[in-house]
DNA sequence: GTTAGCACTCGTATAACTGGAGTGCTAGTA
DNA sequence: TACTAGCACTCCAGTTATACGAGTGCTAAC
């Protein structure tokens, strides 16, 4: 069987009732809200062919049929085709340059989730790839030193050393000098263990404190490893009674709390990463168990030079999947004109 | 009337069968469940006596006694009591010193909130009175200065400061001498505007840069002052069938989710600290109203010199007041200590 | 190919019924 | 006087019975 004109146009005539309704939908509906003039009969020998299909489904007999996974996916897919010739321009989202990157990702997600009525989340920009751009170590008081690594995009992290002789300004000065002139421009990922012995060579006496600052700098690594993720809106999913279920929502925001549960979603979707940057993930597509009864929509936003971050939108199958693309468009592109002004 | 002995031993097995059950409690329960040896008749009238001081209620006619927040109220101020006894030593919960006291702290409300099942939260020491540690200015580019304030206690913020004109070597590290022997040891508070008058006095040409330091520095400030609050475990409510209401459970974890909303609690507990440090908030006694039908119990902590955070616990009515009371000293006496070895 | 009509299904909402848990009261007992 | 046994009564929660509406599938006619 194939899936004509007319086929489509009931499809998608169910899937946009059920967007909004959130009821399953009957043959005479359809019959009144369509164009095609056809009568209620007649929708349903074609309701009963998609739902051959895997279009569609009955939750019971004796109801109207809702889109089953297969169908929403079609209804995804035409969509994005539309979407990708549109110019979308609209400036419904602003996005204020703030000066801490962490205040400006969460009020993304905090603006995203009052706009749209899902639950979001922002990831910030893994360093992955970016470049030392400053090293500084001063002295704190007689045992403990501050060393500040700042990459590139501005990405600042602080760590204290403890250092069990004192050191005299001049040798911080020459271990400040080696340290810049060795690691800065830099990518975190180029520092191997021959840079590290041959910089420990040169500090000579004090090669116990380069031993350390190269900890504390691995360490700023690792703690950007696992992920800054800002969540907002988690319990706006009790606005939509099918994932109001107390197990279902549990589950959800739960996964929203402890936010590296997400890390999964990101990771995905920075590999799946489609041309237009926004993947939408359909019920059990989901690469979060926790929410195979939602529909997730992620794009991919990059601060310039493989800087890049996920936005991602969580709510239930029968989300608007049209605005969802949009806003997402428009604040990704919104997040690269900031980098741009920097 | 008089709450007597027995009346008084009759509420208390009332309310611990409640906290146990979760269940109106009848006076058959009671009867067999204490060592008085009453039958459930005298039971009865005893229970008809309580109810009408207030102390339990009925949910409806023909169900057992639930505690009322008066009763609730008396039973904790008793185990309190008992509790300034008692030298609690258990080890439960183990807090590792971390390097980041944000780690740390992010992992004391995880490592509470599975403990007891309740939501937890914890706010980070406020920097109040804290005093300026040490300063240090950097160039990062031809126009950009990273500004480090490290303040007591080891917190550290970072600023990114424009500058229009580029700075010498010499000039900065003139600039950083001089703010480093004007603000050093310095409480934030005590930076009034006739030293940074001086100040500038004293930077002369580049008194703009003072400014936009001492901007920065305020700013710090600004930060820290709209309080951290780590959460955690706020889902754990979904355990409680009195709090599932899909209203009261939405309400409760949008409070968790904007954390901001919390603040009003930590003022609250800081204010009317008791002796111990711990206080206890029933039902409606709660500073925040979307708690009405919880109970709230929250701890000061201390990490030296006015450095105060405060830790909460939000769980039904009927919470293990006895063990959430033991844990949170517990936890605070540890954070005592971490802070002693530093 | 389309449609009208009808019997059938199923879920939800409502009312009626039942059992159990618990109370308050009264009268009887130590 | 203090306690208790017994009983009538109340109310909730769970179950069954019933009615209704929405929607379907099928057949036969256009």
């Amino acid at each position: 069987m194939v899936l004509d004109d007319r086929k489509n146009k009931i499809l998608q005539a169910i899937i946009q009732n059920y967007l909004e309704t959130g009821e399953p939908v009957g043959s005479r509906t359809i019959s009144k809200y369509t164009d095609l003039e056809l009568s209620p009969a007649t929708i349903r020998n074609e309701m009963s062919d998609l739902e051959e299909m895997g279009y569609i489904l009955q939750p019971h007999t004796s109801a109207g049929r809702i889109p089953s996974d297969k169908g929403y996916r079609l209804y995804v897919d035409m969509m994005m085709e539309n979407k990708d010739k549109e110019i979308e321009e609209l400036k419904e989202v602003i996005i204020e340059r703030e000066e801490k990157m962490e205040q400006m990702l969460k009020s993304v997600a905090k603006v995203l989730a009052t706009n749209t009525n899902y639950a979001t989340m922002v990831t910030a920009p893994a360093v992955k790839g970016n470049k030392v751009k400053f090293l500084q170590l001063s002295r704190m008081d007689e045992n403990q030193i501050l060393a500040v690594v700042v990459a590139e995009g501005n990405v600042i992290k602080n760590n204290v050393i403890q250092v069990n002789d004192e050191l005299s300004d001049e040798t911080l000065l020459k271990l400040n000098l080696l340290l810049n002139t060795n690691l800065c421009g830099k990518a975190i990922e180029e520092i191997n263990l021959p840079m590290i012995t041959l910089m420990k060579q040169q500090a000579g006496l004090h090669q116990d404190v380069v031993s350390e600052v190269i900890d504390a700098i691995a360490d700023s690594i690792k703690v950007e490893e696992d992920l800054q993720i800002y969540t907002s809106g988690a319990t706006n999913i009790f606005k939509y009674p099918e994932l109001s279920d107390n197990q279902k929502a549990s589950d959800i925001i739960h996964t929203f709390e402890e936010k590296q549960l997400l890390t999964q979603l990101v990771n995905e979707s920075l590999l799946n990463e489609s041309e237009a940057g926004i993947q939408v993930y359909i019920g059990e597509e989901t690469p979060v168990q926790t929410m195979k009864d939602c529909s997730v929509v992620t794009a991919t936003y990059e601060l310039g030079e493989g800087m890049k971050g996920t936005i991602g939108i969580v709510g239930p199958k029968r989300m608007d999947y049209d605005k969802v693309v949009s806003t997402l468009k428009n604040i990704t592109h919104q997040l690269d004109d900031l980098y741009k002004k920097k």
